[in-house]
DNA sequence: AGGTTGACCTGGACGC
DNA sequence: TGCGTCCAGGTCAACC
């Protein structure tokens, strides 16, 4: 899916044409895309105005003018597009607000995997960690210090860093120089910072490229990134790597996921 | 309690 | 052409 960088491309463009709109009404195609079903979502949203339309981790968050929020999360191939109402409906249109002025946002999903949620006027959430943009690195140490597993899968968990996914926790572990099976409490400080440098500017590169569209992926304007030319590791198996060229890239599998290194840049712990 | 595994879905690519 | 298998950007619940 979509992670924190294709997120925000879709925040960017969605939000110019949300902001300050009224939701006229709304087509609800399969209420089992929502959290929780048995809501009454359309009377929740029809004649609201959409105050905002923010990123969280890999959550693009709308913000009512009631104070109510709710988000859509992209799974692995949700698309969030912006249309208008005479262009003809693609497959897995689940759910469609209708602004005012004949515009559309159309929630779309083949897998399913992705959803909305609605949070309601709750401010906390403690069901992810902080932002990995401008976390500071020692922050991101202690957080990594307090687990043992692989460092790959620690950056991929949620709670602790919002909005990392498996490609750019490859693409950052490479440009680390670290093997994604290091465990995540042996990294000395000085790995910390080169991790910490590698995470943000990974993710600044990929927004910057407007995401990376592996298959699915494009923004609200239907619009697909031009990232993947920047991955050095990611769905490079078996070619050289792009940053020592002496060695190839080789993938295998860590915490269920496809997972690319080099093994000349990335030295595997002992 | 932390950590690992299967399950949830559909579609596209590939091999026979 | 057609069928089977594998793989995919994510996250839960269920288990050790």
């Amino acid at each position: 899916m979509p992670e924190l960088p294709e997120v925000e491309s879709v925040v960017r463009t969605l939000r110019p044409h949300c902001q300050g709109r009224r939701v006229s009404h709304v087509t609800l195609r399969r209420r089992d895309v929502l959290t929780p079903p048995e809501l009454d979502w359309p009377s929740l949203l029809q004649h609201r105005r959409i105050a905002d339309v923010r990123r969280r981790g890999k959550r693009i968050v709308f913000s009512l003018d009631d104070a109510n929020r709710f988000f859509v999360h992209l799974g692995m191939t949700g698309r969030l597009l912006l249309a208008d109402a005479d262009t003809p409906e693609p497959p897995h249109t689940h759910l469609l607000l209708h602004l005012d002025a004949g515009r559309q946002v159309r929630f779309i999903d083949p897998r399913r995997f992705g959803g909305v949620t609605w949070l309601g006027r709750r401010v906390r959430d403690a069901s992810l960690g902080p932002e990995p943009l401008g976390l500071p690195p020692g922050e991101l140490a202690r957080r990594l210090a307090g687990t043992r597993r692989a460092v790959k899968a620690a950056l991929l968990d949620q709670k602790l860093v919002a909005g990392l996914g498996n490609i750019y926790v490859d693409e950052a572990l490479h440009r680390a120089g670290i093997h994604p099976l290091t465990p995540a409490d042996r990294l000395d400080g000085h790995r910390i910072r080169k991790l910490s440098r590698a995470v943000k500017y990974v993710l600044r590169r990929a927004i910057a490229a407007g995401g990376s569209s592996i298959r699915d992926y494009v923004d609200a304007d239907g619009v697909a990134g031009a990232g993947v030319a920047l991955h050095r590791v990611y769905g490079r198996a078996g070619q050289p790597c792009l940053t020592c060229r002496r060695a190839t890239v080789e993938k295998f599998v860590l915490a269920q996921r496809g997972t690319h290194v080099c093994t000349n840049c990335q030295r595997q712990p002992a």
